[in-house]
DNA sequence: CTGCGGTCCTGAAGGC
DNA sequence: TGCCTTCAGGACCGCA
């Protein structure tokens, strides 16, 4: 499921492809996934492509803008003229790692396709429709959109997301820690996937209350979130079981090499070899190795 | 304020 | 084989 590194990893190369292309075609399949008026975004112009916490904002010219949230199993590809058919699957040319297969488009989860006055398009697919474009007016005011007004600080800004307001807001809570970090209004960016991984490289239970944590643990996990979220983003993000999350290519992020504990119950960890369990938090798959977090 | 559970939605997996 | 039930999961919403 996309999260800050997948989101941002998707707003890098959103920025690379769109800056500068027109908006001319806007195709609603489903009409709860766009909200808003298309009319108010076909003809202007893509200024930037920015984000706040898993939320992506496609900046237009005369202060409109696109706010896009994946959820679950959301995707943005991108497609230009750069393809050819073979066997009914396309392949994608000038590939460094060489040519690799992909569906062709719009697929039956394709919900939204905009088009660009180059004739490249953008598609928002989504399996499970809890995705959502919405056309806001004032990007300048983003703190209109309820979405973005209560959201903490991001989880990989060590400035803003600081040792003290971290301390500050586990002292203030009994909850188990796991909910906290996911808390999108104590710390934004954070999803399930990393909330398990940190705590893992934290050596911290999922289910320990937030205000357990010593001086050390906290300063501990804050460097855990920190680094785990810079090398996802160098990674591309993770594409782990349902395969949802994909770059704007098409193509995997790499980070689910790397995945410590998220989504191996059962198996071995691969710090000391007992085995990952798994619990529910929050009713969210939690897991975690027994042995190695305390 | 907190905490809990229902809601959205689809496909995969399990039961019989 | 096939139908039916259960479940995941981010964020919101309503209720106790």
């Amino acid at each position: 499921m996309p999260e800050l590194p997948e989101v941002e990893t998707i707003r890098m190369q959103l920025n690379q492809a769109l800056t500068g292309l027109k908006i001319v075609e806007i195709e609603v399949l489903n009409a709860k996934t766009f909200q808003g008026d298309k009319n108010q975004v076909i003809g202007r112009q893509v200024s930037g492509v920015k984000r706040r916490a898993k939320i992506l904002l496609i900046e237009l010219s005369r202060g409109i803008c696109l706010a896009i949230h994946l959820k679950l199993t959301g995707q943005l590809i991108y497609r230009n003229s750069k393809f050819k058919i073979r066997n009914s699957k396309l392949l994608l040319k000038d590939q460094k790692s060489g040519p690799f297969e992909i569906d062709e488009l719009p697929n039956k989860y394709t919900r939204v396709v905009v088009g660009f006055g180059d004739n490249s398009s953008l598609y928002f697919n989504d399996l499970r429709k809890f995705g959502w474009i919405k056309v806001l007016k004032n990007p300048g005011e983003c703190s209109n959109l309820p979405e973005l007004a209560k959201l903490g600080p991001e989880a990989i800004d060590e400035k803003t997301f600081s040792l003290d307001y971290f301390k500050d807001i586990l002292t203030r809570s009994k909850k188990p820690i796991k909910l906290i970090i996911m808390d999108q209004e104590k710390l934004a960016g954070v999803g399930n996937i990393y909330a398990n991984e940190a705590l893992f490289a934290a050596k911290i239970r999922p289910d320990r209350p937030a205000n357990s944590l010593g001086p050390e643990e906290i300063k501990e996990l804050r460097n855990s979130i920190l680094g785990i979220l810079k090398k996802a983003v160098e990674n591309k993000g993770t594409s782990d079981r349902d395969e949802a999350y994909r770059q704007i290519s098409g193509e995997k992020g790499s980070f689910q090499n790397y995945l410590q504990v998220y989504g191996r119950a059962g198996q071995k960890c691969p710090k000391c070899g007992g085995v990952v369990r798994r619990i529910a938090l929050g009713g969210r798959g939690t897991f975690y190795c027994p042995t190695c977090q305390k």
